[in-house]
RNA sequence: GGGCGAAUAGCUCAGCCGGUCAGAGCGCCUGCCUUACACGCAGGAUGUCGGGGGUUCGAAUCCCUCUUCGCCCACCA
């Protein structure tokens, strides 16, 4: 690469389009993003690891915002820590996705008129397997565009042939704890993917439904009847009982007693349970054990008959143990038209009481949104509450964190009332169930090896017909990926537990606290210290974004029109911790400025200070003599110094600093927008707006002292663009490259990450405070005075009490001018006529004449509006001052400040005064 | 029905343990194409920090309450 002298070479903006490809692989090729087990302490090595595994999107999933902002944040963790000196590991890879996957292929067939029943099983596998192969993994493709550092030679995947054995063995290991059990029970249906569903895959949503209550007439007196209040009239056909409350005096003598069921026209009894609440409705509940999870309950404590009416498409018919209960006429019917036939008919029988509108939540198929139907069927489950235990303890005992804290609640509201976990589903894409059944002798085997014949009788088996919740792979993902079950795994060994999960909260039932159970049951131990959840992003309206919505924003349109770089300074400098992110789908220029802004500043400051300090080799900043350094060097050292704390503060400490989280360090840390935001201030603010201006004269002038500025820009630059570098590393790279003296083969995404500064700039830096004081000064009244930059003003600095004040203000009296286009001069000869009087701290006053510049008339009504305003702002003040309590109360550093604002203050309004008389003549 | 969070400049938000916090970015106003940058420079305006009450010498910051939005959880048919 060459190292351009002049700021010819470079265009004025940087172009991510012809650059970001190009740095991105000679990362990749310099092998940066390869982590080495042998590295880590762990293993012998020297250094400590750091690893992060990612989400694992869905193989079928493209790029989306949400993924945008989310390995951004990981990213940004990763290359920091890459800098900092970790072995740093940042597995990627993607998730099967059972149901969503087998619905985008099933979707394929019915465009061709097919369902899977026509292709058969292992066909529609082997045309999943081969359409994954063939278009799944895109988005990690994607990824590469806005700059993830992942170690693509660890890329995994839920269902290949080694995560698929972690799968079968922790089924296996789960299955001989007792942990793993075939239960017979009602569970969440959806009757469009016909597969089972978990708690947490049958989402509520509330559902504007309506209540119908029904008579029940007694079987021995049809005069009486019972009224029932539900919001689905069409499970009736399976109702066994109604049930009341056994302490509700109104119907304690009707229990034992039958009523007749409608539309069906059995008799079930009248029963008791607690279940039942007198105060909802008329508090008699009927009772449908098949399509009901609390009546199956209730039906099994009273032994009752489980009648199947609706079946697994969810039309109504007499599945099971319900002979004779669906008349002819609904048949066939879908459930909810059959609802609409039961409630016509009970009306025409002037059954139905009433109906009210009815708001309640209706659980939904996450991945269709088909109501779902609670179903009477076997399932696999895992016993979760021995699992839950050690998640929760990790919390108490500060092996674990989740920011921001309030999550941390969830978790545990979720893990102390949680429930089995129902794991089998009626798919066809995903990890068979490792279970086989003999039919000669009854014998269930579960297996890490696929037996050939019964072990017991040496008969024939067959595997169970089902494959396990997608998310039964993925909660082994920190393990599987790193080895696990090879306990000797040279990867589980060197980064397990990893440190940082990085995610949206919403998948933190789902996926995050199992993968913690699941660290804790397989191998003992935490999967990681942290989990990191960040908010999501949403449109203008507030909006989630999402693809029905068509809100989204595409990440990929963002790259291409303001670069990755752009992409990732906004999200991160945007987000608070937890908070969501509020973006403009229709205006991506707008929405991106900030990053777009940024970039091409910092792009300009590379090119001026390249340009001035050309290609000639530059000293290390350990070469320069710190008696040769000028006060703007001390001062942009100690800025730099400030800097790189304030950085290391907001980013906070990787990993708990005693072994477990303390009220210490607990709270600490993952502040990334304040991490920007500090490195953003440093290298405009600071940097740009002040160094880089005051250096352009050294620089131009030679000798020695242009050395020595040299020095400390190529510095200061250098440790700016390590700073920014895991926010936006393209661009930093590509400036940094340009920096004199790179060595070859060098990459700023492998040098180090800036160390603390000493304090040793500060005094030096104080006096530079004051030249900027004064420069400010000039400057506000240039702008207040309106004086355009063409008209050369003369401005005296009039000394004040303090010498050493004075003194800087007459050496930097050269750069003040500069900076401000003014003739300065230090005298205490101050000029007579009438002229703006500006006080700097210490007491030097900047003096500007202003005849012939302004109209005096309306400065003095300004200046005396001023002048009153200021007075009454320090009476107030030393009202304030003179309050005993105050004093006294409080603290006495509050108390000084207070005072020495009183005597500035002062100062001012005697500076005001005189100015007024000065200018206005008394 | 529980639990949690948020309400701060026109917009999106920072403001941790009460006293240099009334701030940033975007937008807006004024003046500048000052040979790095108009995706810029210099200067500037705008907020009784959702309402009410309380604690305190002092509250955006703590407590109570109300209002309005979110989110999560929940077997009330």
């Amino acid at each position: 690469m060459t190292n351009p002298s002049s700021t010819t070479e470079l265009p004025d903006r940087y172009d991510p389009a012809a650059t970001d490809a190009d740095l991105y692989a000679r990362w990749q090729q310099a092998g940066l993003f390869t982590a080495h087990a042998a590295r880590s302490v762990r293993a012998g090595g020297d250094r400590t690891p750091f690893t992060i595994v990612i989400p694992p999107p869905n193989v079928t999933a493209v790029l989306h915002m949400g993924h945008g902002l989310d390995n951004t944040l990981q990213d940004v963790l990763i290359r920091w820590r890459r800098m900092a000196g970790d072995e740093a590991l940042w597995v990627p890879g993607t998730d099967h996705a059972g149901i969503a996957t087998q619905n985008v292929v099933e979707k394929q067939l019915a465009a061709e008129g097919l369902t899977r029943f026509d292709v058969g099983r292992e066909a529609f596998v082997a045309r999943t397997t081969a359409f994954v192969a063939e278009t799944g993994g895109v988005i990690l493709e994607q990824l590469r565009a806005i700059g993830a550092s992942c170690d693509w030679t660890r890329t995994s995947y839920t269902l290949s042939p080694e995560l698929s054995r972690a799968v079968r063995e922790a089924f296996v290991r789960l299955y001989e704890a007792g942990l793993v059990y075939r239960g017979h029970r009602v569970i969440h249906w959806c009757p469009r993917c016909l597969t089972s569903l978990s708690d947490e895959e049958a989402e509520f949503h509330d559902t504007a439904g309506k209540l119908y209550h029904v008579a029940y007439p007694l079987a021995d007196d049809p005069t009486r009847s019972l009224t029932v209040a539900t919001t689905r009239p069409e499970t009736m056909l399976g109702d066994v009982a109604v049930a009341v409350h056994p302490d509700d005096e109104r119907y304690r003598e009707l229990v034992g007693r039958r009523v007749r069921l409608p539309v069906a026209g059995i008799e079930i009894p009248v029963i008791a349970d607690a279940y039942t609440d007198p105060a909802f409705g008329t508090g008699v509940v009927k009772i449908t054990p098949a399509h009901d999870a609390n009546d199956f309950e209730v039906g099994k404590r009273h032994d009752l008959l489980m009648p199947v009416v609706i079946d697994e498409t969810g039309v109504v018919r007499e599945v099971q143990d319900a002979a004779g209960r669906v008349p002819a006429e609904l048949q066939g019917l879908d459930r909810f038209a059959a609802r609409e036939r039961i409630v016509e008919r009970l009306r025409a029988e002037g059954r139905l009481v009433k109906v009210e509108p009815h708001q309640h939540a209706v659980r939904h198929c996450y991945r269709c949104d088909t109501v779902v139907e609670p179903r009477l069927s076997d399932q696999w489950f895992v016993r979760m509450e021995p699992l839950a235990r050690p998640a929760l303890q990790a919390l108490r005992e500060g092996a674990l964190r989740i920011r921001p804290e309030r999550h941390e609640a969830t978790y545990v509201h979720w893990l102390e009332n949680i429930r089995d976990w129902n794991i089998s589903r009626q798919l066809w894409w995903g990890h068979r169930i490792p279970v086989w059944y003999c039919d000669a002798c009854d014998e269930t085997i579960v297996s890490r090896e696929d037996p050939t014949a019964c072990a017991k009788c040496g008969g024939a088996v067959r595997q169970d017909e089902d494959v396990l919740d997608t998310w039964f792979s993925s909660w082994l993902w920190p393990l599987s990926t790193l080895g696990w079950p090879d306990t000797d795994a040279a990867d589980l060994q060197a980064f397990y537990p990893t440190d940082v999960l990085v995610s949206g909260p919403d998948i933190l039932f789902f996926w995050i606290s199992r993968m913690i159970m699941a660290g804790y049951f397989f191998v003992g131990e935490s999967p990681f210290h942290t989990v990191f959840l960040h908010g999501i992003t949403r449109d203008t309206q507030g909006r989630k974004m999402s693809k029905s919505l068509g809100n989204g924003i595409d990440p990929l349109d963002v790259v291409e029109r303001v670069g990755a770089d752009a992409l990732r300074y906004t999200v991160v400098a945007g987000m608070g911790l937890g908070v969501d992110i509020v973006l403009d789908p229709d205006d991506l220029e707008k929405s991106f400025a900030p990053g777009r802004n940024f970039v091409t500043k910092l792009w300009n400051i590379g090119r001026v200070l390249l340009g001035n300090v050309g290609s000639a080799p530059v000293r290390p900043l350990a070469g320069v003599d710190a008696r040769a350094l000028t006060r703007a060097d001390h001062w942009i050292l100690a800025r730099l110094a400030v800097a790189v704390g304030e950085c290391d503060a907001a980013l906070g400490p990787a990993r708990p600093l005693t072994g477990r989280w303390t009220e210490a360090d607990h709270h600490v840390g993952l502040r990334l927008n304040d991490y920007a935001e500090a490195a953003r201030r440093f290298v405009w603010n600071e940097l740009a707006d002040w160094y880089v201006e005051s250096a352009k004269g050294r620089l131009a002038d030679g000798g020695e002292d242009a050395e020595v500025a040299r020095a400390v820009l190529v510095h200061a630059f250098d440790q700016a663009l390590r700073l920014l570098h895991p926010i936006i590393p393209f661009v930093t790279e590509a400036l940094w490259q340009r920096l004199p003296g790179r060595a070859r083969g060098a990459y700023l995404a492998g040098a180090a990450w800036p160390a603390h500064g000493t304090t040793a700039h500060e005094a030096a830096a104080g006096e530079f405070e004051l030249v900027r004081a004064a420069v400010s000064a000039l400057r506000q009244v240039r702008s207040d005075y309106n004086i355009p930059p063409s008209r050369q003003v003369d401005a005296v600095i009039v000394p004040g009490d303090d010498a050493d004040g004075t003194g800087v203000l007459r050496e930097e009296a050269p750069l003040i001018g500069r900076l401000t286009r003014c003739e300065v001069r230090v005298s205490d000869d101050a000029p007579h006529e009438a002229a703006a009087h500006v006080l700097l701290p210490g007491g030097a006053t900047v003096v500007v004449p202003l005849a012939g510049l302004v109209d005096l008339e309306r400065e003095c009504a300004r200046l005396r509006g001023e002048l009153t305003e200021l007075e009454k702002q320090l009476g107030a003040l030393q009202q304030r001052l003179a309050n005993e309590r105050f004093v006294s109360k409080a603290p006495a550093h509050v108390v000084e400040g207070e005072r020495q604002k009183a005597v500035e203050w002062s100062a001012r309004r005697d500076q005001l005064r005189d100015k007024v008389g000065a200018l206005c003549g008394g």
